[in-house]
DNA sequence: ATGAAAGCGCTAACAT
DNA sequence: ATGTTAGCGCTTTCAT
């Protein structure tokens, strides 16, 4: 079933079938109804490639998300996705995994697509201006933004929180309860990650508080994996290194170091406070409940459409949106 | 940059860059070389909706799921992607939301990426002849099969748990702890579901137990939600039934309920035992631990591109594979 | 081993 | 309002 076959069954010209297939003005009632009579008798549906092939344009949106995952992004991605529809603009979403090239997918996705833009949700902070250039429509970053990378703020849009300073704060609820020694459980430093950018905010705050810098209440992993959290933690945990409450830089990890903690008989919040930033819907339900900077993440998510939408548009210029985060109390603080 | 500007720059045709971008034999080495040259300095990416179109087949599996904030398809779907990989085919995965018809994203795929074959991941389980007829390739039911619709065994492959036994056997679990108040937490029952399916499992336990079906035992939420297990189980408790067991048709519900009992007083498994059936990797994090069936997740992945290239290589029958469960203790039974 | 040319299924001028 | 036709960027016979 091609559109050919519609136009000939109809009795009309593939043109006819293409103008009330895609809801153009200029058709008679009468064609509409022939041609949408056997539409529906076949259940032909278009071929997508064959309609980007000949459009021009088109209204597509993209969104690359790396790592299905990660539960964080489940509700931007909602957000992106329902605002996108209400501009009045196409989704078209990518899945990439961790290895993959997202500039590189970006690009095929540009072309095959006919992209008017471009949502990069998560993803790393050190592109290139030369990686970048080789990506011809606007784009925003979602959820990071550029903060060890050498690119031009007018190159490219971004919304997200100051990982730097929610990293701060969380540091700071924990000083103000009377915290001296905050162990850190984080990820991967140098690669301009939010590991990266959380720990830096970590140090600040060390800094500003006058607590020196100890390198033994530095736990790494090399993913954001809660597995890895757990074993990690667990096996620094043997080391009987002391301290009095622990920052992660994520939800997931701390919900693996909480266990941990359980499993080395200490008690959260009363041996050990914790705090985290993200705000993810699992970490609701743990036991005790997650104290956690919550990241806006329906807010993220539409914010980034607006942007991005704007640019599309007005041609207006880049963006670079900075969200607050909400402190969820939780019960692991003391 | 079209293939008619690598031709072009590299003093060759269309037709030699389209060989040489496809590893076919009969190419000369040499026009490799200065293809190769060209399409690495100007970074060419090939249209995939062009290649699409132009091909009459491909070695592309279609990946359809559903749901992406489902953390029970994580592990199958990377198997999946392995595992099509290992065989020589390439997947293309869809995502789609829960209000959207997988059977039309199925038809629409198969003819826009000529689709070898097809894997559905989760998704009901009463297709209709009619419906499926609308796509022709083979396809294989993933983690789900078509117990309550009519299709005849040899229009579909499955791989799937046995859904009922296994709800069976997590109740079989209580009753030999000794519980007969055995409350259930589930979703819709009359929808094809796993949770019908599930439920039916509860209820054929009780009467081999002869515990009386209560209907006063039966919670009841419209989804599959964390934070609707939560909410509907405090309402629950709220009314102060009688009962020591809690028998939740997925871990992700459990994780709610558990919450509720902590609000209500209840002690896990002291007060109430609770059991599930998944075995996701969020609820080896709990406190305390679930207790639950575990899918095989890697296997279900694997074992449904098994089926699906048997299929298509050799043209073999639909078959419908059944896997075994495994119980995960944990600490919420008692 | 290579090139010319005919599609693949659709959209979008351009004509009428 | 409708039809004709030339692409869109690629693959794939069919010649050579």
């Amino acid at each position: 079933m091609t559109i050919k076959d519609i136009a000939r069954l109809a009795g009309v010209s593939v043109s006819t079938v293409s103008r009330v297939l895609n809801n153009h003005p200029d058709v008679s009632q009468d064609a509409v109804k022939k041609v949408m009579a056997i539409v529906n008798k076949y259940n032909y549906i278009p071929n997508t490639s064959a309609r980007n092939l000949g459009m021009s344009s088109s209204d597509n949106i993209g969104v690359i998300m790396r790592g299905i995952s990660n539960p964080f992004y489940t509700k931007i991605i909602t957000a992106i996705g329902d605002k996108i529809e209400k501009s009045g603009y196409t989704m078209v979403m990518q899945q990439i995994s961790t290895d993959e090239d997202e500039l590189r997918v970006a690009a095929m996705m540009e072309k095959d697509k006919r992209l008017q833009g471009l949502i990069l949700l998560g993803g790393h902070l050190n592109y290139t201006k030369e990686q970048v250039s080789s990506i011809g429509v606007p784009f925003v970053c979602c959820t990071f933004s550029n903060e060890y990378g050498n690119l031009n703020s007018d190159q490219y849009s971004s919304v997200c929180i100051d990982d730097e300073a929610t990293a701060f704060s969380a540091v700071e609820q924990l000083y103000k309860k009377g915290h001296k020694k905050i162990a850190v459980l984080l990820s991967a430093v140098d690669d301009g990650s939010v590991s990266q950018v959380r720990y830096a905010g970590y140090k600040r705050a060390l800094k500003d508080f006058n607590i020196p810098e100890d390198d033994n209440l530095i736990i790494q992993i090399h993913s954001f994996n809660i597995a890895d959290a757990y074993h990690e933690m667990s096996k620094w945990l043997d080391k009987g290194i002391d301290f009095s409450a622990l920052f992660c830089i994520s939800d997931n990890m701390a919900m693996g170091a909480m266990k941990a903690l359980r499993d080395a008989k200490k008690i959260v919040p009363d041996d050990v406070a914790v705090i985290a930033i993200d705000g993810i819907e699992a970490s609701e339900y743990t036991n005790p409940v997650l104290s956690t900077l919550c990241q806006p993440m329906e807010h993220i998510g539409i914010k980034a459409v607006d942007v991005l939408v704007d640019i599309i548009n007005n041609e207006g210029p880049h963006q670079h949106l900075t969200l607050p985060t909400t402190l969820r109390e939780g019960e692991t603080l003391r």
